[in-house]
DNA sequence: GAGGCTACCAAACAAGTGTTTGCTATGGCA
DNA sequence: TGCCATAGCAAACACTTGTTTGGTAGCCTC
């Protein structure tokens, strides 16, 4: 919970609102967007609930910064992990999901929020801010998926799709322990490889 | 939206809980639980708010229907598809996904609320019964699954979490008109067909 | 035609919501 | 020493929420 904050009563500049942001992705995380209120994330802190509004000027303004942290983790761990991969394009795809997965299922409270089904609690007038954000990052899957030598028949954007709800739907169901996110991206794309091998 | 409702004014009896049902369905799946207050959905049968707890006694009373009655939409379909397949698991598993799909997608309201991600922003302490609910669904899956002719080294549990992820991911980006349910169950299907063949 | 059941109205209740406002203690800088 | 931006407190505002309560019009039955 507490990061690596300097000092809790110190009149901290930006380390503050960074708590805030700390507080606001874990309980936006656990009880929804709707679920939590500008007190219980003041209060997380120990601000009062006005107090916040000094940082950030609605609830909707601190769930995108929330949002934006997010979708950052995603591009930085798929970016470190593309960078030490070979030529074979199986497994460059293997290491980006497995990237994708590790963020997903053990990057933290920012990365919950990202979920698409997630989003739709969101107020709508906020989804096509959030949406952009997203559709930047999926367009390195699509790159890394049009250089798989895939049976001719297949529809590319059909696989993308699959791909990406099997891989996005193992929030729901994943725990700690049994598979680790590599287990998963290995077997998943090892289902999906036989295509045109 | 208006049903084949006998009369708007009449003092009806199942029929008007039923029209609450359904303007609760349109409005949870649109707007989400907590966006969808006990007067917009009295309001949209021309009830007052107060009038609803005579048909149900809270609000979690009348999502807890609502999700029964998507949840009995899906295991019809399955049913009636199963019903007319021949021998051949691959075959029975893309009936049974097509089936999936097709109440997914296009079956209305009630479908869209048995998303377990959607599930996720309900009341914490309503998770259980939901869950109980949809598990009895998803056995009917894992029989197919069972039954599939797959290469040694795969892992069924895996596989049907994957099989599952591609289908119900397809709500975030289905449109209609480019792919029928049939389409995509098709495809998903055909992808992961190589194994063991 | 009296009683009771069904289905609903009308009005309020208490609690919680996001947000605004006015004010103040602190620390750096000239 | 005086000034000003920073960071936050304290208190209220206007509104919405799920829910309860008391009453009542219409119908069916005996």
């Amino acid at each position: 919970m507490a990061t690596t904050a300097p000092r809790p009563e110190a009149r901290g500049g930006e380390s503050r609102r960074e708590a805030l942001l700390d507080a606001a992705a874990a309980m936006f995380s656990a009880k929804g967007y709707d679920g939590t209120s500008i007190r219980d994330i003041a209060g997380a802190v120990g601000m009062l609930p006005g107090s916040l509004y000094y940082h950030f000027k609605s609830k909707e303004d601190l769930l995108i910064a929330v949002y934006r942290k997010g979708v950052a983790r995603f591009e930085a761990a798929i970016d470190e992990a593309l960078g030490s991969t070979g030529g074979d394009p199986w497994q460059a795809i293997e290491a980006a999901c497995a990237a994708h997965l590790s963020i997903l299922l053990d990057g933290g409270d920012y990365a919950r929020i990202v979920n698409p089904e997630f989003v739709r609690s969101f107020p709508p007038a906020m989804l096509p801010t959030l949406n952009a954000e997203r559709d930047r990052y999926e367009r390195h899957f699509e790159k890394l998926i049009a250089a798989l030598p895939l049976d001719p028949g297949t529809d590319r954007w059909l696989f993308k799709v699959a791909l990406f709800g099997s891989l996005n739907w193992s929030q729901t169901w994943y725990r700690k322990g049994r598979y680790s996110p590599y287990d998963i991206a290995s077997a998943f794309i090892g289902m999906l490889r036989q295509t045109g091998a």
